[in-house]
DNA sequence: TCTGGGGTCCTAGGACCC
DNA sequence: TCTGGGGTCCTAGGACCC
């Protein structure tokens, strides 16, 4: 037996909101926004009271306020979301054997293997948001049906605290009924583009046929916006790997000017990053230079390193040798970044395992907790990703 | 309405090597 | 003296997501 839709997709209702109603129960039935105050700030996260105004995400807050004066404003609070994050995936993964995590609160789930456990998909899910409405607080939705791109399409509209099916024998006729801005990828310079195409719904998007989005998109989003509009994905649900990239970056309420001012806050962002990258265990091979100018022209500067660091006086000298090739002195600054890319597993905590070679689980189990000692819980994965690599024979998923 | 901060992925040109 | 094609790495920018 097979589930006929077996992918959920499982997204948090406004997430950040309702994690601050968990603390303040006073914010529930209120038209409450996480996000930044100052002249410069957005919404990060509106609650469905919020929205009825008009507020959502990435709305400048200045706006936000004018549009709803009774809005209350929360700042955020990132790491309390992650542990809470933490809690939910947890808890989802004590049910779910294949999880893919696609930010803090939303993640694909493959339920395939769940046939003997559940009658469908639709128990699970349910299961799933009745169990973290009880034991975190919060509420979720879920969308369900065969692939991934259709689960996201329909958790969508499942929102609020709902639960929606595309049945897979109606799929395509459900599909072409949604509007083309709901597709996981269209974003503005798409849309403008399928815009002047005469393309409103999903359905036109499929009539207008493969050749001509490759002629307007290239040929690879091309032949992926046809497939997607026809309902096609086979892309499988993969559990996450390590982290690509950490970065830093900042907006000023008022632009830098100095260079000497530019110069010193390049300084403390490298120092930052040096100790998120340490806290990760985690080095940076690529270091990446953003600034962005008084008239949003953004630009970045890159070195790759001869060899990769974590270490803050390393990444201060490769940031400001990137400032200086910039060469951007005179010019109103708003934003600067600093970025580690290409990050390898901190040697130190891989050379414990690669020394250590561990033959049994038990062996394998110490070092681990050895490392973990040593450079924290986040230094685990990393080094245990590497050690896969070098000794593919120990099964080191079981530990 | 002037536009955060954290990410991922893609493209395209050039360097370099075989 | 001129010239091929493929593979990989690096850099810069941009689209997109939450």
């Amino acid at each position: 037996m097979r589930f006929t839709e077996p992918i959920i997709h499982i997204d948090m209702d406004a997430f950040f909101v309702e994690c601050e109603r968990l603390a303040h129960p006073e914010l529930r039935g209120r038209p409450v926004a996480v996000g930044g105050g100052g002249n410069r700030g957005v919404i990060a996260a509106a609650s469905y009271e919020a929205r009825r105004f008009g507020v959502h995400s990435a709305m400048p807050t200045v706006r936000a306020r004018r549009i709803c004066p009774q809005l209350v404003l929360v700042p955020s609070d990132h790491g309390r979301y992650t542990e809470i994050s933490r809690e939910v995936f947890a808890l989802i993964e004590q049910e779910v054997p294949v999880v893919e995590r696609l930010s803090i609160d939303e993640a694909f789930l493959d339920v395939s293997g769940l046939t003997l456990l559940h009658p469908d998909s639709r128990t699970v899910a349910e299961h799933l948001r009745s169990r973290i409405r009880e034991e975190v607080g919060l509420p979720s939705s879920c969308g369900i049906a065969s692939n991934k791109f259709l689960a996201k399409l329909a958790s969508g509209k499942a929102k609020p605290d709902g639960v929606f099916v595309i049945d897979t024998d109606r799929q395509l006729a459900i599909l072409h009924s949604f509007d083309v801005r709901a597709m996981w990828g269209v974003g503005e310079a798409t849309y403008a583009g399928l815009e002047r195409l005469g393309v409103q719904t999903i359905g036109d998007l499929a009539s207008v046929g493969e050749r001509a989005l490759q002629r307007n998109f290239g040929t690879s989003a091309g032949a992926s916006l046809f497939r997607l509009s026809m309902g096609i994905d086979d892309r499988s649900v993969e559990p996450h790997g390590e982290a690509k990239s950490v970065s830093n970056e900042q907006t000023y309420e008022a632009d830098l000017q100095s260079d000497e001012e530019i110069r010193s806050e390049v300084m403390r962002h490298a120092d930052r990053l040096s100790s998120r990258l340490r806290h990760a265990g985690v080095e940076a091979k690529t270091v990446v230079l953003k600034v962005r100018f008084d008239s949003f022209e953004t630009i970045t500067r890159s070195v790759t390193l001869a060899s990769p660091t974590a270490v803050g006086q390393d990444l201060m000298v490769a940031a400001v040798q990137l400032l200086e090739r910039a060469a951007i002195s005179g010019r109103r600054v708003r934003l600067i970044g600093v970025a580690g890319a290409g990050l390898i597993p901190n040697t130190e905590a891989v050379h414990q395992l690669a020394t250590d070679r561990p033959a049994t689980w038990d062996d394998l189990a110490e070092a681990v907790g050895a490392i973990r000692d040593r450079f924290g819980h986040e230094s685990v994965g990393p080094a245990v990703v590497h050690h896969k690599k070098e000794n593919p024979g120990v099964d080191i998923d079981a530990v």
